[in-house]
DNA sequence: TCACCATTAGACCAATCGGTCTAGTCTTTC
DNA sequence: GAAAGACTAGACCGATTGGTCTAATGGTGA
């Protein structure tokens, strides 16, 4: 059971590694099916209602990825700065890493596709849940809850444009400068 | 002649908002065609390389008009803050009125789709483009080439950001304050 | 051993995809 | 007014799309 991840599973994660990089539109369930490894069949007994259904649950996996690096990322951190300055980094590092295989912006730009809302909503919903992971952290680290909340907004902003902007340029620096951009030049 | 828009022009400007809307593979031809009111044999002979072709064409048609906007708000801005306020704020106006028909981050945003490095390079042509526009603002404003490139750099990510968040949420109000964002609260 | 249910397997389907190609219709030029 | 080229018009194409459906398979409890 532990030994090998479940179909479920392998369905999941292969869906959101060419979602990530095709785009949900762009992405053929065959592809799909093929990189899992697993039947049309298979697909629709654990995603009844299709591809729609399965591009959430990718969604939902996305960001709780990105919610365990923030959490490794901020665990040890001595200020809100620092705990940033990890994530970029380590963002930066799986950039590095997906860019061979031309990556997208991690979340939030599989929702284009149909069921507008729908889309629309999960997207929304995995944003709110990262910015209030990493609200959590700045007001450990001593924030009143609406400065931790504004400091994440702002701080999701610009990842999400950063990485936009590092995609375009193939360059992973714009993330690792993210931190003196928004704080200010190295201390 | 400057009665009606030609129907190259149509075609780019259909094509625009149905690719902002839906995305690059979530378009189909026939509904490009279907809302510019052209045969499909028009776009052939306009863009004989098809809807690739066409894609480029719109991305080029949407940096200009962006392009536009940010000569609006600097011209008369007595400082760079004034010229980024006005033009978030005029964006802002332009998501609502898009809002309705649910559209997505100004440009960048259609490159997904295949032949991956044509789209990415053309991606990042444009946002160089407006990058560049925006810094030609910040010397004109005093700033040295290198800050001026930096600024503009930086609010282009900010914006970038903003404008997504503000997607998934139907609320402009991210875009209004990124001004705030950046350069600390409102004097 | 049997029945039962979750799961796998993949043939099959209509619809739609992007793209090609031939015919026809204007407009321009001599 | 005829020839020529730019452009419009849309029928048509093979490939692929997301999705359905039936049959087989595997494990579990009685």
């Amino acid at each position: 059971m532990s030994d090998e991840p479940s179909t479920r599973d392998r369905l999941v994660q292969a869906a959101t590694r060419l979602f990530r990089q095709r785009g949900y539109d762009g992405t053929g369930l065959t592809e799909i099916l093929t990189e899992a490894g697993v039947p049309k069949g298979s697909l629709y007994h654990h995603f009844p209602e299709g591809k729609a259904n399965l591009a959430c649950a990718a969604a939902d996996w996305t960001a709780s990825e990105i919610i365990r690096v923030i959490d490794d990322s901020f665990r040890t951190a001595p200020d809100w700065r620092h705990g940033i300055t990890t994530f970029c980094y380590k963002m930066a590092k799986l950039f590095d890493i997906l860019e061979s295989a031309d990556a997208c912006p991690i979340f939030g730009l599989l929702f284009e596709g149909p069921d507008h809302d729908r889309f629309r909503t999960q997207a929304e919903q995995s944003f709110d849940r990262i910015i209030a992971a990493a609200a959590r952290y700045g007001q450990a680290l001593g924030m009143t809850p609406e400065a931790a909340h504004d400091a994440a907004e702002t701080f999701i902003i610009g990842f999400q444009g950063s990485w936009t902007l590092a995609r375009t340029r193939r360059k992973s620096d714009v993330l690792r400068n993210l931190p003196n951009r928004l704080y200010g030049a190295k201390s």
